[in-house]
DNA sequence: GTGTTCACG
DNA sequence: GACGTACGTGAACACC
């Protein structure tokens, strides 16, 4: 009998990458960047002493990639393609980290023009033909298509063995067919294109069905939804370029490195002490001399030093005396990241079911709540065991209104509406969400999930693993206390991980002043706006419903009489049939999936030739648009037990610095037509209120004229002049005097189109002109302000050279697409550019507004005036009517003077304000 | 889940 | 000369 052997093939790459998102930088004494080399050195040492308590290996390797380029990009130049390079200061650290291989004497092996993945799956394949076992140490789902009976994964960082049972479980094929279901999904992390529409179930699904990818492919033609159909025999040749990247080699020519050579030496204790000192790690030092001095792996580590790497240590915390300790290690530390759980999403819906705090990495607890039993019998005997909510809380209270204890949070802003509910107002705060959205708006979404994955390798408990889904989903407080408890500790533990990573980020990209001035002063004000709400009148809103709902039908009928049939005048798909196959219209275009459109301006279209049909499709639309929308959706939005609406407006959603409205979303009701403003009037002042509109006029052409230094324009806009008119002139050349409203309706379009960077196409369709009168507009407006065009190309530059461009408050905006190959894509990314900090300016200084509001009124002696709602350039606010003049110009000053001090603005800012009982009445 | 349409700034 | 676009959002609905 031989002995049997087992190979550990290391992903180093992987572990690179890890260990430098979990770490802060760290320079050597020389200024050399070694964080990732310390991480690294931890993190395969720890492997080391592990695998050496179970599975011994007889060889192990660790496999590196060589360069960015590989085979892969010679079958597909976008493979990998909007990878942002490596970081600066990790670049001189990947020989570090093969020095650092080599030091524990274990090879380092790359091969020029091939992914460390190739390599590994060549050598698992050579290992497998000997009879021997493999275990692959990663996670990476690429090296998924590798395991069988002798080859599984491992990753280290979760301690899990990934067999094929595993493999099965994510991608719902046995490995072997792997390859084939990524080739019909595609990878949009590695730019594999995949096959369009086709998701990682539905891939499944079809291979399941199918066999593999050939079989399906060649059978394509018999798949029954149209759709998919068309799109699996349109993209063939992507199905099998695909496969052929996501595909390993396992022949790479490795003749170098025979099996053999990869057989385990031990650990040579000098060398690997001399690698320590050399790179100032002593903490590496101590535990290289704990772990091969006396041959024991030491438990007595220093463990500050591998608190990243460290397995976690989550409790329930559910004795007074349990929570008393944990409130003096929080006093003690004076941070601690916290988290509250509840049964809704919705704060103003939503109670507290329990709460988890960590003051350091891996070790965090849960104080279950208001959990209960999903019979609803939690009396008796049967009681779950928890503390009095009165009791935690009241214990809690100091330590979260303490200004000496800073409250970490993801998103903290719904917590602490969580904990206003409690009568808790959370104070000082930091908040992991706003701290990436403040560093990397534009690259990726700041949800906890996505940063814990990117920066710390951690995919959190998903929350249908502990809630359900669907129609089996359960509400927070029902799920038992020992899953609920690690779900929610893990959420404060990761929070806190991320934030130790990011927060000194801030500081090194120059961003701390938009995050501490701008994001995180403006949480406890919408707080305050959200809980506030909106008085919406019921009835009005159901009035207007069973009057649309009237009209609707009404339309329905003549529409239907008109087609000659019944159809669903809602369905774009049957109604461009009715419309251009059956009447046979003209004037039709089909959009990029070749269905006919009906959109508005083509529908228009038809109307102006004297088609009924369409004019009254257009009447139909909108009623049903206000109904649905609006009149039905805002009624089921009024919250019971205040009477009012609440939106969310989410402070990390937008690529330009704006806020967002959701559920239901406030910053788009309607106004411009008078069906649609009936909607606007049923937004009303409370009682002996009145509501008072504030916005800024012009504000980004304003910020425009300053930023392009445009003379002309800070001279009309110092002077009061109507702009629209003044551009008129300019263009047309026509007296400014007697303005014909068409010519000003035109110079308005065109000044709109020069914010979001103008295009003949863009200003053509919107003016419904031709191409060269519109590319003629925009000549003669570049002639008349040459300092525009000056402005858009240095803007352009700098998103060229830097990825990103900036805001006059130093926000940043990275503009993904901007050097794109696809010259459509880098268009509409040169056109973000433009638009970006002059949106984002905009926003900037609203924000400053609305953060000295609420001290302002008050140092106005207004205490009764709450402000409700922003809608971009404009602040809603509700007054006592005795208060509404006193109110007026302390809002007016505190909006038009919000840039100052940091900033003077070239051109006044100016605010017009109304006053009204309902929304509409004050504009 | 994706695409279309349309409400807002 | 072709590409196929005005910037930024969210919600409802149809259709897979």
């Amino acid at each position: 009998m031989t002995d049997s052997k087992h190979l550990y093939l290391v992903d180093g790459s992987g572990y690179i990458f890890r260990a430098y998102h979990a770490l802060p930088p760290m320079t050597r004494k020389d200024g050399t960047p070694v964080n990732a080399v310390y991480g690294f050195s931890n993190m395969l040492l720890k492997l080391l002493k592990d695998v050496n308590e179970g599975e011994a290996p007889t060889h192990f390797a660790v496999i590196f990639d060589a360069a960015r380029k590989s085979f892969r990009n010679d079958i597909y130049d976008a493979y990998k393609a909007h990878r942002p390079p490596a970081p600066d200061d990790l670049v001189p650290q990947f020989a570090l980290i093969r020095e650092a291989t080599n030091a524990f004497n274990v090879p380092a092996i790359e091969m020029e023009g091939y992914e460390a993945d190739d390599i590994i799956a060549t050598f698992a394949t050579r290992a497998r033909a000997e009879g021997w076992k493999v275990t692959i140490v990663s996670s990476d789902k690429d090296l998924m298509q590798l395991v069988s009976n002798d080859v599984s994964l491992f990753d280290s960082m979760k301690n899990r063995r990934i067999g094929a049972k595993e493999v099965h479980d994510k991608f719902g094929v046995i490995p072997e067919k792997v390859i084939d279901v990524q080739a019909l999904c595609g990878d949009s992390v590695d730019n594999v294109p995949g096959v369009p529409g086709i998701g990682p179930k539905t891939a499944a699904q079809l291979i399941a069905d199918y066999g593999d990818l050939e079989t399906l492919l060649a059978r394509a033609g018999e798949i029954k939804q149209p759709k998919r159909r068309e799109n699996l025999l349109a993209h063939a040749y992507d199905a099998r370029m695909s496969k052929k990247l996501v595909t390993l080699h396992c022949d790479v020519p490795l003749e170098d490195w025979t099996l053999d050579k990869l057989a385990v030496c031990s650990m040579e204790p000098e060398k690997l002490l001399a690698f320590a000192d050399d790179n100032g790690f002593k903490a590496l030092r101590a535990r290289v001399v704990s772990h091969l001095g006396d041959g024991i792996p030491g438990t007595s580590l220093q463990e500050a030093e591998t608190t990243e790497i460290k397995a976690t240590n989550y409790s329930i915390v559910d004795q007074m005396a349990d929570l008393e300790r944990w409130i003096a290690r929080i006093r003690d530390t004076g941070i601690v990241a916290v988290d509250t759980e509840t049964t809704s999403l919705d704060p103003m819906r939503a109670e507290l079911v329990g709460i988890s705090l960590s003051v350091k990495a891996g070790e965090a607890c849960y104080i279950p709540l208001r959990h209960r039993k999903s019979d609803g019998l939690d009396f008796g005997t049967d009681t779950l065991r928890q503390l009095p909510v009165k009791d935690a809380l009241s214990a809690l209270k100091p330590i979260l209104e303490d200004p000496a204890i800073l409250k970490v949070g993801q998103n903290i802003k719904y917590d602490m509406a969580i904990f206003a509910n409690e009568g808790i107002r959370v104070h000082p705060i930091d908040d992991t969400m706003l701290i990436s959205y403040v560093r990397d708006c534009g690259l990726h979404g700041h949800g906890m999930d996505e940063l814990s994955e990117l920066h710390l390798g951690i995919t959190p408990t998903p929350f249908k693993d502990v809630a359900g889904t669907g129609k089996k989903q359960i509400t927070f407080d029902l799920v038992p206390i020992e899953k609920a408890a690690h779900y929610a500790a893990e959420d404060a533990d990761i929070t806190g991980r991320l934030y130790r990573l990011l927060k000194p980020r801030l500081a090194e990209a120059g961003l701390l002043s938009v995050y501490e001035r701008l994001e995180r002063p403006l949480v406890p004000v919408l707080v305050d706006m959200e809980r506030a709400g909106i008085k919406v009148d019921r009835a009005e809103l159901s009035r207007l419903s069973a009057e649309f709902a009237e009209g609707m039908a009404r339309l329905e009928t003549e529409i239907h009489e008109l087609a000659g049939e019944s159809f669903n005048i809602a369905s774009p798909a049957q109604l461009g049939h009715i419309l251009f196959d059956k009447m046979d219209l003209k004037g039709g275009k089909k959009g990029k999936t070749g269905a006919w459109s009906t959109s508005a301006d083509v529908l228009d279209k038809l109307a102006a030739e004297g088609h009924t049909l369409p004019e009254k499709v257009l009447s139909w639309r909108q009623l049903s648009k206000l109904k649905s929308t609006y009149s039905d959706a805002l009624g089921k939005a009024i919250n019971e037990k205040t009477g009012r609406v609440h939106t969310s407006f989410s402070m990390a959603i937008t690529s330009t610095g704006r806020l967002s409205s959701t559920d239901p979303n406030l910053q788009n009701i309607p106004i411009r037509t008078p069906e649609g403003r009936r909607i606007r009037r049923a937004f009303v002042a409370d009682t002996g209120n009145l509501l008072i509109a504030a916005d800024y006029s012009q504000i980004e052409l304003r910020i425009l004229a300053h930023i392009a230094d445009i003379d002309a324009l800070k001279d009309a806009f110092a002077k009061g002049m109507d702009i629209h008119a003044l551009t008129a002139s300019q263009v047309f050349g026509v007296p400014m005097e007697n303005m014909d409203p068409a010519t000003r309706r035109r110079a308005k379009a065109i000044n709109f189109g020069i914010i979001y960077g103008i295009s003949a196409f863009g200003l053509a369709r919107q003016l419904d002109i031709g191409r060269d009168e519109a590319k003629a507009y925009i000549d003669a407006y570049f002639e008349r302000f040459p300092g525009i065009r000056t402005y858009m190309e240095r803007t352009k530059e700098q998103a060229h050279e830097t990825g990103h461009v900036t805001t006059l408050f130093g926000r940043r905006s990275h503009v993904s697409d901007i050097n794109a190959k696809n010259p459509n894509l880098r268009a509409f990314a040169e056109r973000a550019a433009i638009n970006a900090p002059i949106q984002g300016t905009a926003a900037d200084i609203i924000k400053r507004a609305m953060i000295r509001m609420p001290q302002a009124l008050l140092d106005a002696g207004l205490p009764d005036i709450r402000m409700l709602l922003q809608v971009h350039d404009e602040l809603i606010f509700e007054a006592p009517k005795d208060q509404v003049e006193a109110a007026i110009p302390v809002i007016r000053r505190v909006m038009e003077q919000a840039t100052a001090p940091v900033l003077d603005l070239a051109v006044p800012l100016l605010v017009d304000v109304g006053t009204g009982e309902n929304w509409d009445d004050a504009h």
